[in-house]
DNA sequence: TCCTATATATTGAGGCGCGATATATCGCTC
DNA sequence: GAGCGATATATCGCGCCTCAATATATAGGA
């Protein structure tokens, strides 16, 4: 089980590299997703994803569009919008730079292993 | 200025690792600590370090001291204890865990570069 | 018909950073 | 010996966050 803080931090960087990899996708899937990417480390309930994508959303960092399948019932997919991919950067930097930190901590070696 | 989340996340196992590292230290130079392994990019405050090592404590993850040296005021040093070490090696796999499935997003490659 | 999986949404409780503020002392300069 | 900046610890409260619980709806199979 991870701390609440490290997934709070977590959230926001995954979930626009899964969007930006994936080209889009919708809140159940991406739940799925994590949770194989992670094996199982990462187990993200409806109550903590919904409330960031519409996060995502409010900020203009992705877009959604309603879809129904043929069988199986509507989803709202997500995409990045441009002002997502470069969020996207600036996430992955700030993630980088306190890696670095901690990496510079444990030890440089550790980074080899 | 890196998101409150980050600093949330990282600011544990930071603060672990560098009492780890340097056997001891108190509030201030830590925040000079980790200024300076940052290239300046992590400012903790009072208002943020202070409350964290009180919590440590509470958890028994670290032990202080009060101590005066020669000129100059009073400091009061923190150390691990063993409990703390263990917390340590805890905080260390689940950031990288986590670090793991970003960089797995990221394109593997990019560890490397 | 009933159950399970799929799918999105909201609420409320509990936790946390950090700016602001308070308190105190050292060592230097004028 | 007054004033000041650096050193040093401590606390409060605002605002933001997760996530269990709960609600709603539908497809497909037993």
């Amino acid at each position: 089980m991870l701390p609440k803080v490290l997934i709070a931090a977590s959230v926001k960087p995954i979930m626009l590299a899964i969007l930006a990899q994936d080209g889009e996708s919708y809140g159940y899937e991406i739940i799925q997703r994590i949770h194989n990417l992670s094996d199982g480390k990462i187990q993200w309930t409806a109550g903590t994803l919904y409330p960031v994508l519409h996060r995502l959303e409010t900020e203009g960092l992705v877009e959604s569009m309603w879809r129904k399948p043929d069988g199986g019932r509507r989803r709202k997919y997500y995409r990045l919008t441009t002002q997502g991919e470069a969020a996207m950067s600036t996430e992955k930097q700030q993630w980088m730079d306190v890696n670095a930190v901690l990496v510079r901590l444990w030890g440089p070696d550790l980074a080899l292993r």
